[in-house]
DNA sequence: ACAATATTTTACTATTTTTATAAAATCCTA
DNA sequence: TAGGATTTTATAAAAATAGTAAAATATTGT
């Protein structure tokens, strides 16, 4: 019942950004510099977060990343989920985890309040809040 | 940020147990029939849950298992910690995860608030919950 | 000034290594 | 021999590395 690397390194990244951004943007190296991750292993974790729409990016000399919004506009549920996928405890309740046994089920209704109270509790906290 | 099959199955173990106990014993191999589960695999489980406390055993022919307790003595979060070990989302939260840097850890007191409402719900659960 | 080349940096894809889980098999013991 | 403890094997997932391409800027030689 672990968070993975991916979803740390993305907060630590996050917040990284959110400390040292001002206008200009920061070179992958020395986030993961400061951060002590592998270049090639953030630029993964990176990846996903640009998919998702998180950041500016420029490539080139003094090129690099920033964050596209304020701190506070991040749901820090929503950059888990970018970069974990979902935080679905069990199986059966992700998007394709469908479970044909899921009326009968003792556990189920169990498991549906522990995701639930694991996504409150994410959905609540921005960006901005870890940073204070 | 899953639960593995040992805290999956333990509760229905438990689950199983609850409802088809009374007083005689209960064999594993019965446990691992309605419960879809290998004889073996379940061995293991089970003997978790021995350790524990939570169950009487009889060896021998009518022997097996059955609580040691009413169903709404047990504690889903006991039973999960039993047999899953901590359930904390991420290393340094755990007894012998100790970090250096979590005084000035941005990420530390996030984590550890996302610790504390899954102890607190799957503390708030009994067996007997489950079963109703 | 400007084409050619080099440098810096992100973007993408594939592969390898490591670790954890699930299950089975074996050994031990009362 | 049932129960338990411990080892081994198989599989899958996570973590990390490697290599190549593409974009933007910087430098250099004529």
């Amino acid at each position: 019942m672990k968070i993975s690397t991916k979803g740390r390194y993305a907060l630590r990244v996050m917040i990284d950004l959110a400390i040292n951004s001002s206008d200009k943007f920061i070179a992958l190296k020395d986030i993961a510099k400061r951060q002590n991750i592998s270049n090639k292993y953030l630029e993964q974790i990176i990846a996903l977060l640009n998919k998702a729409g998180y950041l500016e990016t420029a490539r080139g000399n003094m090129g690099g990343y920033k964050l596209a919004k304020a701190p506070k506009e991040y749901i820090v549920g929503d950059i888990l989920r970018a970069t974990e996928g979902d935080l679905a405890p069990i199986f059966c309740l992700t998007e394709d985890g469908e479970c044909e046994r899921k009326k009968d089920c003792m556990t189920y209704s169990f498991w549906k309040g522990l995701d639930d109270v694991i996504n409150e509790y994410v959905d609540s906290k921005t960006l901005e809040d870890l940073i204070k």
